[in-house]
RNA sequence: GGGCCCUUAGCUCAGUUGGCCAGAGCAGCGGACUUUUAAUCCGAAGGUCCUGGGUUCGAGUCCCAGAGGGCCCA
C-alpha cells in the first residue's frame, strides 16, 4: 500500500522530495484523515464565490459575506506562524484562503501537510482582507488530493517547450496563457459547428479507417483490421464520403474530422490535425466562398471579440468580402506571365529556372506549378484572399470552367500567406471523374506518391447521380493558430506528436 | 533530408582564456513570525553539468559521435 510511486529515473532528490510528500499523506492517515477523499463539500466555483461577495459588499459593506466552501488547487502558501495565506485556484478563478490558528483551533495543524500542487477545500464567511483581498476566511479546511510531485515555479513558470508539450498539463497549470489559448481553440471549433449548424448543415461521422484514403494528394498511414484480416488506412480527407451523402439526399452535410497525412511536422505541420469539410448540394464554389467569409466573420468575433485580430506584428482583417483573384491574374501580376503559355513539363521547368527557383526531382507539372505559386504568389497574400480557378492538373475533384477547360472552378483561401480554405464546384460527371481518376492512376505508376486513388465505389455513388454541389475544407488548427496570434501549430494542438523517448 | 542553435538542482537561470569542493533565485527541509499576496528573516541540504568517446597535468567549458528539442531551408 505504501509503496514508492517513483519509477527509478528520478534523481536521489527528486525522490526524497516525492518521499517527503507521500509522508504527509500518510501522518494524515495516521490522524484518521483520508488525503484521497472521495467527494467535495464544495458549494461554488470560485468565481461565483468571488461574485457572492462582490453583490453581498455592494448591499452591505464592512460585513462578513456568505460562508461558503470553496475547493482548488494550491498556487501559493504564506505561513506566517499563527496565521497563514493559502492562493487556490480552480479553471473559473483564484482566492486566498485566510487560515488563523485561532479560527481553526486543532485544525490548524493541518497546514503542516498542504504543499503547492495540492488540492485542499476550505470553508468560512467569505471576507476581505486587511489589504483588500478577497478571502475565505476558514473555519475548516480539508485536503482532497495530495499531490507528489513539485509543481514548476511559481514566478517564471514552465519555460522548457519540450516539457511543455510532452507534459502539457504542467503547461496548463503554470502558463495560464497557453491554457487560454488551448481553451481559444475549443471556442473555434465550437463557433464553427454553431454556424453551421444555425445554417442548417447536418454534422455527421465518416469512417477513419478506409480501404483506400483519398480524397486528397497526401501518403497514408497504414494499419490493419484483424477482424476482417485486411489492410486499412487512415483517412487523408473527408470528401468521398460527404460526396456520397449528397448523392444520398442529405443536402447540407458537413465533419470537423481528424485527418492523418503521413507526412512532415513543422511549424504549421502536425501529422493528425483536424478539418472541418462541407458540402452542399445546388450551390457553387461562388456560394461556398461567400459562407466561408461569413463564417470567418463570425468565428472571429465570436472568440477574438473582432474581425479584425492582432497577428505578429500587424493584423488580419476578416470583414467581409474578401479580395478575389483569378490564379491567372495572380501569376501574372507576381510573376509576369500567363501559366497557360508553359502547359508542358519542360516549359514549366524553364520558366522555374527563369524564375530561379529550385526544381524538385522528378516532379510532374501540377508539382512544378504549385511550386513557382508557393515561392512567388503565396507569401504575398496577407490579408484573407480566395485564389480562383486552378489548373486542372492539380484538381481531380473538381468541375472544369464553362471559359477554359484547363481551369477548374477551385478556390483556395489565404491568410498570412498560408492556405486556409480549399473549395470547389465539385466534379458531379462520372465520366470526366473516371478519366480523372486515370490520369491520377498514371501518375502513380511514374513515381508520384501523393497521387490520387482510384476509388470504383465512389464513381459508382457518382453514377447514380449527385447534383451540382459546392464543397469545402478548413483547416481548423490554422484558423484556431490565426485567431490566437500562435506562430507554432503545436501551440494550438494539447498533444502535438513528439519523437518517443528511449532510455 | 541540409544548416544553425539549445540541453547545468524539482523549476527558472548564471558559470570568465580550460584551473580549488559547479553557483543563485524559487520550491523543498529545520527554525522565527497573527494580514500576507513573487511575504520576510536565520540555518542546513540538494548535481548522471543530456549520453558515450577523445585532447589535456586538469573539461560544465575544447574536439568527435550520438540522443532529445527549437529555428531556418528543401
Amino acid at each position: 500500500m505504501t509503496q514508492s510511486s517513483t519509477t527509478g529515473s528520478e534523481t536521489p532528490y527528486l525522490r526524497e522530495i516525492i518521499a517527503e510528500r507521500q509522508a504527509k499523506a500518510e501522518a494524515l492517515r495516521a490522524q484518521g484523515v483520508e488525503p484521497y477523499p472521495p467527494r467535495t463539500a464544495r458549494t461554488h466555483d470560485i468565481a461565483a464565490g468571488r461574485r457572492m461577495f462582490e453583490d453581498h459588499e455592494a448591499r452591505t459593506p464592512d460585513s462578513d459575506g456568505p460562508v461558503v466552501t470553496l475547493a482548488g488547487r494550491i498556487t501559493a502558501l504564506r505561513n506566517m506562524g499563527r496565521i497563514a495565506f493559502v492562493d487556490i485556484e480552480d479553471d473559473s478563478a483564484a482566492i486566498q484562503i485566510l487560515a488563523s490558528e485561532r479560527a481553526l483551533g486543532d485544525a490548524w495543524s493541518l497546514l503542516d501537510a498542504f504543499d503547492l500542487g495540492d488540492f485542499i477545500e476550505a470553508s468560512g464567511p467569505l471576507i476581505r482582507s486587511r489589504r483588500g483581498e478577497i478571502s475565505v476566511q476558514a473555519e475548516r479546511l480539508a485536503m482532497l488530493t495530495k499531490s507528489l510531485r513539485p509543481p514548476p515555479e511559481k514566478y517564471h513558470g514552465l519555460q522548457d517547450i519540450e516539457t511543455r508539450y510532452r507534459q502539457r498539463y504542467l503547461d496548463l497549470i503554470a502558463n495560464h496563457d497557453a491554457k487560454e489559448v488551448l481553451r481559444r481553440r475549443s471556442e473555434v471549433i465550437s463557433a464553427m459547428r454553431r454556424f453551421m449548424d444555425a445554417r442548417g448543415f447536418l454534422e455527421v461521422e465518416t469512417p477513419v479507417l478506409q480501404t483506400e484514403a483519398g480524397g486528397a494528394a497526401a501518403r497514408p498511414f497504414l494499419t490493419h483490421l484483424n477482424a476482417l484480416d485486411e489492410p486499412r488506412q487512415l483517412r487523408i480527407a473527408l470528401e468521398l464520403h460527404l460526396k456520397r451523402l449528397i448523392v444520398g439526399g442529405f443536402d447540407k452535410v458537413y465533419e470537423i474530422g481528424r485527418l492523418f497525412r503521413n507526412e512532415g511536422i513543422g511549424n504549421r505541420w502536425n501529422p493528425e490535425f483536424t478539418m472541418m469539410e462541407s458540402y452542399e448540394a445546388y450551390t457553387d464554389y461562388h456560394g461556398v466562398a461567400e459562407m466561408v467569409e461569413q463564417s470567418l466573420a463570425y468565428i472571429s468575433a465570436e472568440v477574438a471579440g473582432s474581425t479584425r485580430v492582432p497577428w505578429a506584428d500587424g493584423e488580419i482583417d476578416f470583414t467581409p468580402p474578401f479580395r478575389r483573384v483569378t490564379m491567372v491574374d495572380a501569376v501574372q501580376e507576381h510573376v509576369g506571365v500567363d501559366f497557360r503559355d508553359y502547359p508542358t513539363v519542360e516549359a514549366m521547368e524553364d520558366l522555374l529556372r527563369e524564375q530561379g527557383i529550385g526544381i524538385p526531382p522528378n516532379a510532374g507539372w501540377g508539382k512544378l506549378f504549385d511550386e513557382l505559386v508557393s515561392e512567388r504568389v503565396e507569401p504575398n497574400l496577407r490579408q484573407p484572399t480566395f485564389l480562383l480557378d486552378y489548373p486542372l492538373a492539380i484538381s481531380p475533384l473538381a468541375k472544369r470552367t464553362e471559359y477554359d477547360e484547363t481551369l477548374v472552378e477551385r478556390f483556395e483561401l489565404f491568410v498570412a500567406g498560408w492556405e486556409l480554405a480549399n473549395a470547389y464546384t465539385e466534379l458531379n460527371d462520372p465520366v470526366d471523374q473516371r478519366a480523372r481518376f486515370e490520369e491520377q492512376l498514371r501518375l502513380k505508376s511514374e513515381g508520384d506518391e501523393e497521387a490520387e486513388q482510384m476509388d470504383e465505389d465512389f464513381l459508382v455513388a457518382l453514377e447514380h447521380g449527385m447534383p451540382p454541389t459546392g464543397g469545402l475544407g478548413m483547416g481548423m488548427d490554422r484558423l484556431a493558430m490565426l485567431l490566437t496570434n500562435s506562430q507554432s501549430i503545436r501551440d494550438v494542438i494539447l498533444f502535438p506528436q513528439m519523437r518517443k523517448l528511449s532510455d
